[in-house]
DNA sequence: AAAATATACCTAATTTGATTATGTATCGGA
DNA sequence: TCCGATACATAATCAAATTAGGTATATTTT
C-alpha cells in the first residue's frame, strides 16, 4: 500500500480550509503551502488538485478571479457564501472523520 | 461530497490494527467492531472487506482458519510475523497521516 | 408457523478520486 | 544558455471504494 493512499478523499476538505484561512488562494500556492505545513508529508498532486477547483466553482462553492503576474495570469481562488457553509459542514465531518480514527488507533485513551 | 470519501484509503491500516489489538477476528465481526467503536461513523462495506482481506491473505499479511460455528463456517484472521512488521510500519504511516491533517485543520495548536 | 432481521460468507460491475504522463509558457539564476 | 521554479491545464490509467447481487443459517418477532 503506498502511503499516499491514506488522504485519498481528504483533499477537498484540505482544500476549502485553506482558503477559509487564508481568503484567497492560487492553485500552485496550495500545493505549496499543504507542502510546507506538512513538512512534505502531503503533497498534492496538480493532475488531482487542478480538476477539483474546477468542480468545486462548477459548483458554486469557488469563485475566481484571473490576476496578471508580469507576464503570466494567475488563478485566484476564494469561497463563496455558500461554499463558507460547505466548509463549515466538512470541517465538521472532518473532525468527526479523525475522532473516529483516533477511536481506533488508540482505543484506550478514548 | 459523501463523508464516507474521507476515510477511502483508511480500510487497510485500521483492519490491521484492529487485528492487532484483538488478535483474531472474522470478518463480520470486523464491521461490527467498528461500527462500535465510531459509533456507527464508520461502516465497513462487505463488498471493500472481503476483497480486501482475500488480498492481504495472498500479500502473506494476514492467515485463516476456518472454525465451525453451528452449521456454519467462520473465517479466522490473524496477522503472520510479516503481517505484525507491516502493521507496525502501517501505523507510523497513519500516524503522521493524521498528524499531517491536524496540522492542516489545525494550524494554531500545532 | 411464517416472516423479518441478523449473522456470515462471497463476487462482479461500476464509480470515484487519485497518479502518471504530457503539454504549454514565463521567470530567475548559475 | 540552460535548468529549475512558477503556473496553468488535460488525458490515460490505476486503485480502492460503492452498489448491487448472490447463497445460506440462526434468531427474533408477529
Amino acid at each position: 500500500m503506498n502511503k499516499s493512499t491514506l488522504y485519498k478523499g481528504c483533499l477537498e476538505p484540505i482544500i476549502m480550509r485553506l482558503l477559509k484561512d487564508n481568503g484567497r488562494m492560487y492553485g500552485y500556492q496550495i500545493t505549496q503551502m499543504v507542502k510546507e505545513i506538512t513538512k512534505g508529508e502531503l503533497q498534492i498532486t496538480e493532475g488531482a488538485l487542478y480538476p477539483l477547483l474546477h468542480k468545486l466553482e462548477e459548483q458554486g462553492i469557488l469563485e475566481t478571479e484571473l490576476e496578471n503576474v508580469g507576464n503570466r495570469i494567475r488563478k485566484y481562488y476564494t469561497l463563496t457564501k455558500a461554499g463558507k457553509k460547505q466548509t463549515s459542514m466538512a470541517m465538521e465531518e472532518l473532525k468527526t472523520f479523525m475522532q473516529s480514527l483516533q477511536l481506533i488507533v488508540n482505543p484506550k485513551l478514548a
